[in-house]
DNA sequence: TGCCAAAGAATTGTCAGACTTTTAAATGTC
DNA sequence: GACATTTAAAAGTCTGACAATTCTTTGGCA
């Protein structure tokens, strides 16, 4: 583990970035313990609190957890799929929401990487997520349903196709985009007709994907993608035609 | 902004979360200025350490960016492409070198993500990516280069393509997965022949970026993809084969 | 008046030391 | 040998202080 020399960045972001690197590099593998406060306030010069800001930054990326009492300490933490899946979502929604990224680039974002889960969803999806997938078309037609409850329902359907396609990685990274993307949709009132239309489309996808017809899931969801669109579009020059509602 | 209970988790972390929250719902927005480190102390009911602490937690997301002086204290921060680029790259390697994703299970998706960018790029390249793309093949064919350097610049060509399709959340998505995949792909030795061959599919991709061919890039790329595959299998069965060389 | 330098104040960065709480290991007792 | 008690290590928290930084204001000088 390297030392700091008396730059003017902060000494806690230092002795952060100097574990973190030990970590990603492999020097330091998972269940490992570093040492105590203590011991590497004196490693590093510093003091407790300050080492104890470092530890709080890799703390808040998950690369390590504490655990008090006697033997206790700071253990190097196997990233889980949750935690990943967590700081995707929060980064991505953060993403969306603060810079000047269109509703069309999130979509189209969106959906290309979608289709790229098609073919291999088509080849390997099971029952049980066929079997999801048409539960969260039901929901979807039940009447009364709020715009968010659709919307919830809509990402859980994606989800589901997304995991269909068996690859864990595809399913963290895609399932940060959809979900990220939620804020944005939710902004959107469907109209029982709009629904009716994505009900159908989610039909189709179920269709192909039960049918393992890769093409088709491609050509369902290249509609889809238009549709959205033409619906967000439409919504946004309504809200652009009545300025203020104050 | 919420208070905490005294429950049994860590004051910091609680106090962190409330103001994410705050963040991510919208409720400060970017350049606002959070109360002193003083004032939150008062506010939330706990020393001033416990408040740095939680705002370390938060600068380790980059959600917020600190500045000393009269008039300092912490900003929201706007995520920046090159911040949330560099919480993808660590969190998806780690995602990699940690969780038993096998090698075939990363490649598959990196794949599947790149040639989701395929028509886009083929659409809307301009002379910069293909001469960015010309450049790195003619950097891989000399000799002398060293695998990691390879690997590299091998990063740098398909970072122009996926960068070709000109939607900056594809980018963002992309790049952390090709760049996560890195350090995997330099344990691999390329031998002259492979590097030939490697070579020549790039060209190929380059060749049908330039004649807007999108189908002929994927087809070059699920070939890539075949022999990427291949090579890495034949790599680990080899060493797999001379068990340790202590 | 106008400009530049010095003083002042607000705020984060860092430190030292102390106390509390939690937890596991070691010890003792039946 | 099993169970209860003690003990020690470690994180969690607090108090108080000082240093470093940076903006604002004020004062002085031409």
């Amino acid at each position: 583990m390297k030392i700091d020399p008396d730059n003017p960045a902060d000494l806690s972001a230092q002795i952060a970035k100097a574990i973190r690197d030990a970590i990603v590099s492999g020097a330091l593998i998972v269940g490992d313990r570093l040492p105590s406060e203590a011991e590497l306030a004196e490693q590093f010069a510093v003091s407790r609190p300050t080492v104890r800001e470092a530890l709080k930054r890799l703390a808040a990326q998950s690369l390590i957890r504490t655990q008090r009492g006697a033997f206790g300490g700071a253990f190097i933490n196997r990233l889980s799929y949750a935690d990943a899946h967590a700081q995707q979502i929060t980064t991505s929604t953060l993403l969306l929401g603060m810079n000047e990224i269109s509703f069309d680039t999130a979509c189209e974002a969106r959906f290309a990487m979608e289709r790229a889960c098609a073919l291999l969803a088509a080849s390997r999806r099971s029952p049980d997520h066929l079997a999801t997938m048409r539960a969260e078309i039901t929901r979807q037609g039940q009447p009364g349903l709020s715009d968010e409850s659709f919307c919830a329902s809509d990402v859980a359907f994606h989800r589901a196709l997304v995991d269909a396609a068996g690859n864990p990685v595809l399913s963290y990274q895609l399932a940060g985009a959809v979900e990220a993307m939620q804020p944005l949709m939710n902004m959107i009132t469907f109209s029982a007709r709009s629904r009716d239309a994505i009900i159908a489309l989610h039909a189709r996808i179920a269709d192909a994907t039960e049918g393992r017809d890769g093409p088709q899931i491609i050509a369902a969801l290249e509609e889809l993608e238009r549709y959205t669109r033409q619906l967000a579009q439409s919504v946004f020059n309504a809200r652009a035609a009545r300025p203020q509602p104050a």
